[in-house]
DNA sequence: ATGGCACCAAATTGGTGA
């Protein structure tokens, strides 16, 4: 089974793409969606189903919202992070064909200095002490999303331009270490992988054209769905689409 | 140093993203 990730920037825009994108990628028994931006009630139930899929959401107006879109039937839905109060909705989980799907669209953070970087940090806490338990009740889990964090310098496109803010500031990285020292492995490292992949362009300055670009767009898989991945990539077509989203999918093979 | 692009809600601009 494929499962994917891909940070929409408004299905109500990108549901098109989506739908487009799923029927190019046939083999994809799960997409897990961020920024969706839509409330529940206008969520595009009916288009989604009956294109053939199953769907769970949660979302609010104008940011964030998460799905899980998928072939096969989406069991056992989590929305947020238990424990964690939070009035946005950033994390989705579900099981698809015993794979526990934690579809997460983790926050900007804006600036090191803004509130929302203590938010961001606060948000990240919570996540990992949360997954610690749900690992050991799911031993085959896979953390897909936003990560909004750009692990090393190499997923930066121009790191003396982004050194010192939000994304590749040493906390956040620290962050997503520990995520790794909770066993998670990241899919695309296991892999040979061209230099200079991105997962994100800014829309500005034809950043795309000139692969400007970082990769914060993560699937970590725990050990038990490490052994069974066989690839990992970002396909950057959907990228060169007409209003395209800002970021890609990233999609993992698994047996 | 700033804005640049896109999206959204509300409004004919501002907030947010990354």
């Amino acid at each position: 089974m494929k499962i994917a990730t891909w940070n929409v920037n408004s299905l109500k825009v990108r549901l098109p793409q989506v739908l487009e994108w799923l029927a190019a990628n046939s083999d994809v028994t799960a997409l897990c969606l961020q920024e969706t931006k839509m409330d529940d009630p206008v969520f595009p139930l009916a288009e989604i189903t009956e294109a053939g899929f199953h769907v769970a959401f949660a979302g609010q107006k104008t940011y964030n919202g998460v799905a899980i879109i998928a072939r096969a039937p989406i069991e056992d839905v989590v929305i947020n992070i238990p424990g964690f109060e939070d009035a946005q909705k950033r994390v989705i989980t579900a099981t698809v064909n015993g794979v526990r799907l934690v579809g997460a669209y983790i926050p900007n953070g804006q600036d090191l200095e803004s509130d929302k970087y203590q938010y961001k940090l606060a948000w990240l806490n919570a996540l990992i002490s949360w997954l610690k338990t749900e690992m050991a009740a799911y031993p085959q889990l896979a953390l897909l999303g936003d990560y909004n964090i750009a692990p090393e310098d190499r997923d930066v496109h121009d790191i003396k331009k982004w050194q010192g803010g939000v994304l590749v500031s040493e906390p956040e990285r620290a962050a997503f270490e520990q995520l790794q020292a909770l066993g998670l492995v990241d899919a695309f490292r296991l892999f040979e992988q061209s230099e200079k992949s991105f997962s994100w362009w800014d829309y500005r300055g034809f950043s795309f054209k000139k692969n400007a670009g970082l990769r914060i767009d993560h699937i970590l898989l725990s050990q038990e769905l490490a052994a069974r991945c066989r690839a990992c990539s970002i396909d950057i077509e959907p990228r060169k689409n007409e209003r395209p989203s800002d970021h890609t999918p990233v999609i993992a093979t698994l047996d």
